[in-house]
DNA sequence: ACCTGAACACCGTTCAAGT
DNA sequence: ACCTGAACACCGTTCAAGT
């Protein structure tokens, strides 16, 4: 990595920062440059304007996402006590998070208001699950019989869960019953 | 509804006009002013600031979604050739649209990405999902025996599928047939 | 190629003043 | 109770100028 890559990804890694710390409505090109030791005329000529910095930013923030998936998955096939049955629970129990406690998600709620009003940002948005989705599939397809069906059930359901999942009728540990009861079902 | 009742919701109309046409980060109290007609100082007069005028024009907005829900499904359930698949069928094709083209999910995704950074607003989220759940497990018990595990399954999914629905490996009309078949299972 | 500072139109909020 | 206009600090963007 040369200098000026460098400098480039040091101003998006300061940018999700800001973000997460004050969210999108409060982010500021002035607020980023002070973060970053610019001045608003220099950020400004790494990144010309705000939206390209946000879509900079987004595909940054993406592409952390995946490394930590991975490296996450990893762990996780590689333990001692490794069956199917374990190896589900743990990714159900992994998938299903409160939108509001997780970091990730505060990002990509600000990320999915901001890709409402940007079509770039929106196709960079859905670059990002269609590839979510192919690496899940392929990961459960060493497991299950029905990858596809399995995944187009469960991203979903984790996505609108992380949005109300604290307002169910049922509690997490009987919905994790129910969708294992179901992927069995689906498997059968 | 009093003069000043009919004010206070025209002005949280023309809000809700303003999100939908321009997005959160376009929202201003200025821009609302001149479209309700008033001055800026006599919008704050009604609503003293940015972030009280969009908790109660989230609250307003609620209130349409509910009575837009019930009017829907009475309309359904009047229909002459009423039968319990039939009628699963077409609310699952009501509930999995693609929230880029629907105006009400974009609406949500404005409030949402609001909401993660207003304790007050997450809360109006928070309620109206509660109350969301408790009017469908109500509507699902008049024709299943499982409704809140039938609802604790679809309301979830529906808003994963309206962020991310278009990327998934499966087409709806399968997702469709899948979920209604895993209802089957639940139910028996 | 990289960086600066001033200027412009816009924003939310405050406030003293009117009816 | 309802409404006004000026003032303030902040914002994104543009631009002419430096090294």
């Amino acid at each position: 990595m040369d200098k000026k890559e460098e400098r480039l990804s040091h101003i998006l890694a300061v940018t999700i920062e800001v973000l997460g710390k004050e969210g999108a409505d409060q982010l500021s090109m002035r607020k980023v440059a002070k973060a970053a030791n610019l001045s608003l005329s220099n950020l400004q000529y790494y990144y010309k304007d705000k939206e390209i910095l946000l879509i900079a930013t987004a595909q940054y923030y993406f592409q952390r996402c995946k490394q930590e998936f991975t490296q996450t998955i990893n762990l996780l096939k590689e333990k001692h006590n490794f069956t199917v049955p374990i190896f589900l629970e743990t990714v159900l129990d992994l998938w299903l998070v409160n939108g509001k406690e997780n970091s990730q998600n505060i990002m990509f709620r600000e990320i999915w208001a901001l890709s409402s009003r940007n079509k770039e940002l929106e196709i960079a948005v859905e670059t990002y699950y269609k590839n979510y989705c192919i690496w899940t599939v392929e990961l459960f397809a060493s497991f299950f019989k029905q990858p596809e069906r399995l995944i187009s059930l469960l991203i979903p359901y984790a996505e609108g869960y992380a949005i109300m999942g604290t307002v169910l009728p049922l509690d997490k540990k009987k919905i994790i019953g129910m969708l294992m009861d179901l992927i069995e079902h689906i498997e059968s």
